[in-house]
RNA sequence: CAGGGUGUAGCUCAGCUUGGUAGAGCACCUGCUUUGGGAGCAGGAUGUCGCAGGUUCGAAUCCUGUCACCCUGACCA
C-alpha cells in the first residue's frame, strides 16, 4: 500500500496548501451511461450521469465523493468570505423546538413547510428551515449591552423544508445545505449600523460567486415571508433557470419579477386626449372610436382568453378586474375591498398594490365577495361605485380614456363591450385625474408585473429585457421583526432599552453546486469552473498494466499535489473510450493523458476541458507550470 | 392540494390491449482476443413484475385499494 504515501502531508504551522492524489480504483464515481428516467433538468440528470449524487428520497440525496469535494470548496470560500467581512462560524441545531417558532408566529407562516415530529417525552419539534428564532433566542440571553454590537455570526448546515413539490436534483430539495448568517445591531445607519454590515455582506457575495467562477447577477428582490425592507438576490445567469429577472441595459436596474419596477407611462382618462398611448402598448384590438356599452352573453367565460376570442378582441383590449380584500390585520381604515384593474394581458402584483395604497391585500374570499356584490369572474371596475368602502386601483396602461374596452358586466356570465373610463365612470374619476394621489376611492399607480420591453424604471427611453436565472443567494435587511417579537433588546448608552436591529443572509450551498452545472455543461457533461472543481486534473493512464506509465503518472500527480493542485488519477483497468467519456461526463478543467502516443512526441498530452479538440503534447518537465498557468486564467 | 404520467434485472426499456408462470440492450462475473473516444468472441449469474386484496384452473397482464417516484400548476431558497 506503499502508493498511498503521496496522501500524506507533512504539518507546518503554516499553511501552504498541498493538494490531494485520489486514485479512481479507490474511491467511487458510479458514472452512468444513460441518465435515470426521473431526471428531466440538465443539472439533475449530469449530477446523477456522472457519479456526484443518489436520490434517497424525493428531494434527499447522497453527497457522492465528487460532490462532497466540490461542496467543501464551495463552502470554504464562503467561510473565507465571511470572516473577512467580520463574521464568526458557529452551529446551530438542526433540530428545534416548536415553542421558538411560536414565539414569532413562523410557525403558522410556515405551515407544512415545517418538518415536525414529537419526541418521546411528546415535545413537538421542528429541523429548522431557517434559524433566526434560535439564534436571536441564544443571543438575548448573552448580549445585554450596544457595546456587544454589532455582531455577524453564521454557519453552514443541513436545512430542512417540506417542500410540496421538490423537483430539479438538488435545485429544490427539502433537504439541501445552506450559509445562514445573521448580524444584529442597534440602529440601521451609522457606524456600526445594519446598512454598514448589508453592504459588507453585498460585497462580500459578490465576491463569493466571483471566486467561485459563476456568471451571475444581483438583482432587488421583495424580502418575502421571513419579513423585513430591503432584499437583493443574487442569481446565477443560466437559460434553464427558473427565476425570471428584468434588467435595465441602460442603468444596470435589475430585479426580480415580483419587485421589478415599471419606468412611467403615460395615462389619461380624457376621451379626447391624444398621444396617450405609452410605448408598451403596441395598441392591438383597440378602437379608438367611441362605441356603446353593450352587454354579451358569455356564459361559463370567467377566463380572459376565453372571452377576448368570444367577442372578437385580443386580451390587450380588455380589462380585467380582480377583487382584493385588506390581509388579516392590516391598518385598512374603512377600506373593505380593493379593486386591482389591468389590462387583461397583465398580471396583477399584490406586493405592488400593497405599496401603492399602504397596506397588504390578499385576494378576496370568493363567498364573501359574491355575499358583498361582487360578480366573481365577470367583476368591472364600476363594481367600485357600487360596493361601498371600495376602493380602486388602476394600472397606467388600463387607465387610457381615448379608447373601448371589454371588461365584466357585473353580473354573471355576462361582459360588455364599449366601455369608456370617461363615459361610464365620469363621477368617481373626475377627481383622480387631478393629481393621481388618492383622491375620494379611485387611484392610479403601477400594480401589475412587469413584462420585457417595458419602459426602464431608471432611464428614460430605455426597456427592460428579460434574462433566466437561479437564486443562489439572498440578503435581508430584517429590522426588529424577530427581536420584538422574541423580547431581544438591549441598553444603548442612554440607558434606554432598544430591540436590535437585524439582517440575514443566505446562500444555497448545495444549489450553488447544481447551478454550476446548469450554468456551464456541454453534450458530453460538466465543466467546472477551476475554484469549485472537485479535483483540478484529471491523470487518464492509457496503459495502468505500464509500469514506466504507472510511474510516470504517479510522479506528475506527486508534482502537481506538491504545487498545490488536487489531481484525480484514472488508473482503473478499462478501455482508452471509457475513461475519456467518463473524464469529460466529469468535467475536471484539466485532463493530462499519459500514453504511447505523447511520451513518442516526448510528453504528456494536456488538455482543457472546456477547449475543444485532443489536446496538445506537453514536454513532462513543464506539465505543472502549464496547469498552473492555464488554470490561473480567467 | 389539483391535473397528468410511471413503477418489470444495477440502468434504459419491451411484454399488459387479447391471462398460460418473464425478455432485450447496456452494466456485472469467468476465459481468450483487443487497447487513443462507451470493443469482439465464448460462457455465466441476475427478478418476491412497487405492495395488499380480489376475479380465475391459472395474473406482470383484468378489477379494487394502497404506496413510491416524476411532470404541469399552486407554492418556494
Amino acid at each position: 500500500m506503499n502508493e498511498h504515501a503521496t496522501a500524506t502531508v507533512s504539518w507546518s504551522p503554516v499553511t501552504t496548501r498541498r493538494g490531494e492524489v485520489v486514485r479512481w480504483s479507490q474511491t467511487i464515481i458510479p458514472t452512468l451511461r444513460e441518465a435515470p428516467a426521473e431526471a428531466t433538468t440538465p443539472s439533475h440528470q449530469l449530477l446523477l450521469r456522472a457519479g456526484y449524487i443518489r436520490q434517497v428520497a424525493s428531494g434527499v440525496y447522497d453527497y457522492l465523493p465528487l460532490a462532497w469535494r466540490s461542496l467543501r470548496k464551495i463552502e470554504q470560500i464562503i467561510r473565507e468570505e465571511m470572516n473577512a467581512a467580520g463574521g464568526s462560524e458557529m452551529l446551530m441545531p438542526a433540530m428545534v423546538p416548536m415553542e421558538l417558532f411560536a414565539e414569532t408566529g413562523r410557525a403558522d407562516d410556515y405551515g407544512n413547510d415545517l418538518f415536525q415530529f414529537t419526541d418521546r417525552h411528546g415535545r413537538a419539534t421542528a429541523l429548522g428551515p431557517t434559524h433566526e428564532e434560535v439564534i436571536t433566542d441564544f443571543l438575548r440571553h448573552a448580549v445585554t449591552s450596544y457595546r456587544q454590537l454589532p455582531l455577524t455570526l453564521y454557519q453552514i448546515q443541513s436545512k430542512f423544508r417540506d417542500e410540496p413539490r421538490p423537483r430539479a436534483g438538488l435545485l429544490r430539495g427539502r433537504e439541501f445545505i445552506m450559509k445562514d448568517a445573521y448580524s444584529f445591531h442597534l440602529a440601521v445607519e451609522g457606524a456600526g449600523g445594519l446598512d454598514e454590515t448589508y453592504d459588507r455582506m453585498y460585497q462580500a457575495y459578490c465576491n463569493v460567486f466571483g471566486r467561485c467562477g459563476l456568471d451571475f447577477t444581483v438583482v432587488e428582490a421583495e424580502s418575502g415571508p421571513i419579513g423585513g425592507s430591503a432584499s437583493h438576490e443574487f442569481m446565477v445567469n443560466c437559460p434553464t433557470g427558473e427565476d425570471t429577472i428584468f434588467r435595465c441595459p441602460e442603468s444596470g436596474y435589475a430585479a426580480n419579477i415580483e419587485k421589478c419596477e415599471i419606468g412611467e407611462r403615460e395615462w389619461s382618462f380624457d376621451a379626447t386626449a391624444t398621444g396617450a398611448d405609452s410605448g408598451t402598448d403596441s395598441g392591438a384590438g383597440v378602437t379608438p372610436a367611441m362605441l356603446p356599452l353593450t352587454k354579451v352573453h358569455t356564459p361559463n367565460m370567467p377566463g380572459i382568453e376565453g372571452v377576448a376570442e368570444y367577442l372578437g378582441v385580443t386580451a390587450v383590449g380588455m380589462l380585467k378586474t380582480l377583487v382584493f380584500q385588506p390581509a388579516p390585520g392590516a391598518d385598512s381604515g374603512e377600506t373593505e375591498w380593493v379593486l386591482a384593474a389591468v389590462r387583461g394581458d397583465h398580471d396583477v402584483n399584490e406586493g405592488k398594490i400593497r405599496d401603492a395604497i399602504g397596506f397588504k391585500v390578499v385576494l378576496a374570499d370568493e363567498k364573501l365577495a359574491k355575499s358583498a356584490g361582487f360578480a366573481i369572474g365577470y367583476v368591472s371596475p364600476r363594481a367600485a361605485d357600487t360596493v361601498p368602502n371600495c376602493l380602486l386601483v388602476i394600472d397606467p396602461d388600463a387607465a387610457q380614456g381615448d379608447r373601448v374596452w371589454a371588461t365584466g358586466s357585473d353580473e354573471p356570465d355576462h361582459h360588455v363591450t364599449g366601455f369608456n373610463w370617461q363615459r361610464d365612470m365620469a363621477q368617481s374619476l373626475s377627481e383622480c385625474e387631478q393629481n393621481g394621489a388618492f383622491v375620494s376611492y379611485v387611484k392610479v399607480a403601477d400594480i401589475r408585473n412587469a413584462q420585457f420591453g417595458d419602459p426602464s424604471p431608471r432611464a428614460a427611453g430605455a426597456t427592460l429585457v428579460i434574462q433566466r436565472g437561479l437564486e443562489t443567494g439572498h440578503i435581508f435587511k430584517l429590522g426588529s421583526k424577530y427581536s420584538e417579537a422574541m423580547g431581544f433588546v438591549v441598553m444603548d448608552a442612554d440607558q434606554k432599552r432598544q430591540p436590535v436591529i437585524m439582517g440575514c443572509y443566505g446562500i444555497g450551498v448545495s444549489r450553488t453546486m447544481a447551478a454550476c452545472v446548469e450554468m456551464s455543461h456541454d453534450e458530453s457533461g460538466m465543466i467546472w469552473p477551476a475554484a469549485i472543481a472537485p479535483f483540478h486534473v484529471e491523470i487518464v493512464l492509457m496503459k495502468p498494466n505500464d509500469a514506466e506509465h504507472a510511474a510516470l503518472a504517479e510522479q506528475l500527480a506527486e508534482e502537481l499535489a506538491k504545487a498545490g493542485l488536487d489531481v484525480l488519477l484514472d488508473d482503473r483497468k478499462e478501455r482508452p473510450g471509457v475513461k475519456f467519456k467518463d473524464a469529460d461526463l466529469i468535467g475536471m478543467p484539466l485532463r493530462l493523458t499519459i500514453g504511447q502516443k505523447a511520451l513518442d512526441a516526448g510528453g504528456v498530452e494536456f488538455k482543457a476541458r472546456s477547449d475543444e479538440g485532443k489536446g496538445e503534447v506537453v514536454p513532462v518537465a513543464a506539465i505543472t507550470e502549464h496547469c498552473l498557468a492555464t488554470l490561473a486564467q480567467p
